[in-house]
DNA sequence: TCTACATAGGCGAACGTTCGCCTATGTAGA
DNA sequence: TCTACATAGGCGAACGTTCGCCTATGTAGA
């Protein structure tokens, strides 16, 4: 079966069949070089007749290249789902595609040699770029791909004082936006409901909040910050522990940092019988497709997922072809998403 | 910058450094040929001395691969989202990788020229099998695939009488489960928010519910499905013409074709002010991620999608390598998951 | 001492391109 | 008629591997 395949129809073959060197075809087909309109016509039809592509791994042997550029994202755990893997993936592989690239994924696991296959991706010649995700403080393959001196753009963050292509989205412009929205709503208890410390974008969201309420005079108190994982459940014990308070005590808002610690909140006030949105506001962030579906709707922050993709990608190249990109570390603006599930202070 | 990467080392710095053929040093680390203890051991040394590693590239021209398999799949539109897309990936990348292989992720846009990707990807050489998914009847790409004799495999059946490798889940047995669950709580009216019938998924799982039904003796009537596409406002709008009518005409228990047609059945029942899981029970498919944090959570049917895409690489490579798998159209078994959002009938 | 075979590793060729240089032919101007 | 240059396309080499065949050396048996 494969022998069919093998028999290939290959550059030689053309050139036999148009009575030319192959070295000519190949310069056609290129575009470079000077044949005759006669002969080229002649290539031409061969090449439509034979029905002749040319074979990419005998190019990406010659051009030192691959055509790939890999993109290492984070899975997560079962029970939860990315809210932007599938229009991140679509939105780079759409870019990618338009310069005859593809995108290569790489899942990597908690507890895998990470800087070990990264190493190897790029010194065996799989990738000609990297696109990454999910990076934290001191990331090691950060540090190690500045080392290689290899071409990436990370979506998000690290150190400030690391000097690599990145591009983020305003997290802190973010919930800045969301905590103004509901102090103009009435609200003045506010509580948040954050990522564990060592999380970048966790930090530079929480600071958006922070900036907010000083600027409105009201004092920032570390109780009114529950940390915890990125899970439902997290967001469902977070805002118990706030909720359960005396209803002249507790906040009249819960300022989730991710819509699924927002869903864990919306659990939490049904079951203790309040009314989102009225006795209880809660916000979200990420705009995952089923948020608008939530009953009340979820107001939460949207990050412009397609651009940020789009984008990664054009500075990519921009840094494969070794031109030194003018705006290398980009940070877009998320947009508040106003639904249901946030409203006005009614009595207090 | 990249002139660092160029220069990296090859087979014949090991070579020489180590003082012999580069030939040789090829045979030693593919493990071929007889060279002796010494030799071997020496060659070792230099290749952990300057850090060799295989130029891949040259690899894949000389053995005729690309080590890539391809991933087709479909993006949902923007307000949707995949609910299996994560883990399926993740099942993929993590078996492929076993064979040091990598996944090539498409997402292929709904009028671009699927064929002629399709036809390009393989003939220039760009992946040596293909993983398809989301496919329907008489699906062009699979008819392509089979004339080409390209190893592909395919996650779900088209038409019957298509000879091709397939992994599916049986969505009549899930939807059968689900049907005579509901049953055992009591119902006889049974709804059902349907696909439009050129789903070949749709179709299996509607059947698997006539089954059911005929099995306990009801009668099956056409006005019981409602189909629309696969989308919230569908399910909504399905679901209301259903509970709109009279509480002793309506059907006590609503099945949606997935999880999404069960949310927009869940937000009207909730407007028309009736109770989910009392007043009507409501069901879905898939268990998306947040379907158990929904309120009521839902109960749904389960597909093994880890495993569906572990042995669809797995198959995959049985085709690639020319065997022929004894078992090359697999059926697997979905699990209902039994949550609050369907109950015993009250009060009829 | 001669033959036969095993062991160790060298060597040419090939996978299918692209790139730069070279040569043959044609044409215009002196 | 001779020179100079443009035009058209041929040719060698290379990208870095793998594979099969060949050869040189060593060893055992007759």
């Amino acid at each position: 079966m494969s022998l069919k395949l093998k028999s290939r129809v290959n550059l030689k073959d053309v050139a036999k069949q148009a009575g030319v060197s192959y070295q000519t075809v190949s310069k056609v087909l290129k575009g470079q070089g000077n044949v005759s309109a006669d002969t080229q016509a002649r290539i031409q039809a061969v090449v439509q007749e034979l029905g002749y592509q040319p074979n990419i791994r005998a190019r990406n042997l010659r051009e030192q290249c691959s055509h790939l550029i890999g993109y290492f994202w984070q899975p997560e755990p079962p029970n939860l789902y990315n809210p932007i893997l599938e229009k991140f993936l679509q939105s780079i592989i759409a870019v990618a595609e338009r310069q005859e690239y593809h995108i290569l994924t790489f899942a990597w696991q908690q507890k895998t040699n990470l800087l070990a296959e990264c190493r190897n991706l790029i010194q065996t010649g799989r990738i000609d770029g990297l696109i990454l995700s999910s990076i934290g403080f001191d990331d090691p393959r950060v540090a190690c791909l500045m080392e290689l001196n290899f071409p990436f753009v990370s979506f998000g963050r690290v150190n400030p004082e690391w000097d690599f292509a990145y591009i983020d989205v305003d997290g802190g412009s973010g919930l800045r936006q969301m905590t103004e929205y509901l102090l103009t709503l009435g609200h003045h208890r506010l509580a948040v409901l954050a990522w564990p410390e060592n999380s970048r974008t966790g930090e530079d969201r929480l600071h958006g909040h922070y900036q907010a309420i000083q600027q409105a005079g009201i004092p920032i108190k570390a109780e009114w910050i529950k940390r915890g994982e990125n899970s439902v459940s997290a967001g469902y014990n977070g805002a118990k522990r706030f909720l359960q308070r005396p209803s002249d005590e507790r906040p009249t808002a819960l300022i989730g940092m991710s819509d699924i610690l927002a869903i864990g909140a919306m659990n939490v006030a049904r079951d203790l019988g309040l009314t989102i949105g009225r006795d209880v506001s809660i916000s979200g962030f990420d705009d995952t497709p089923l948020s608008q579906y939530l009953q009340p709707s979820l107001t939460t922050v949207r990050q412009p997922i397609w651009e940020i993709g789009q984008r990664s990608i054009e500075l990519l190249f921009q840094i494969m072809e070794g031109r030194t990109p003018t705006e290398y570390q980009i940070l877009l603006q998320p947009k508040l998403i106003i639904r249901q599930s946030a409203g006005e202070v009614v009595n207090q």
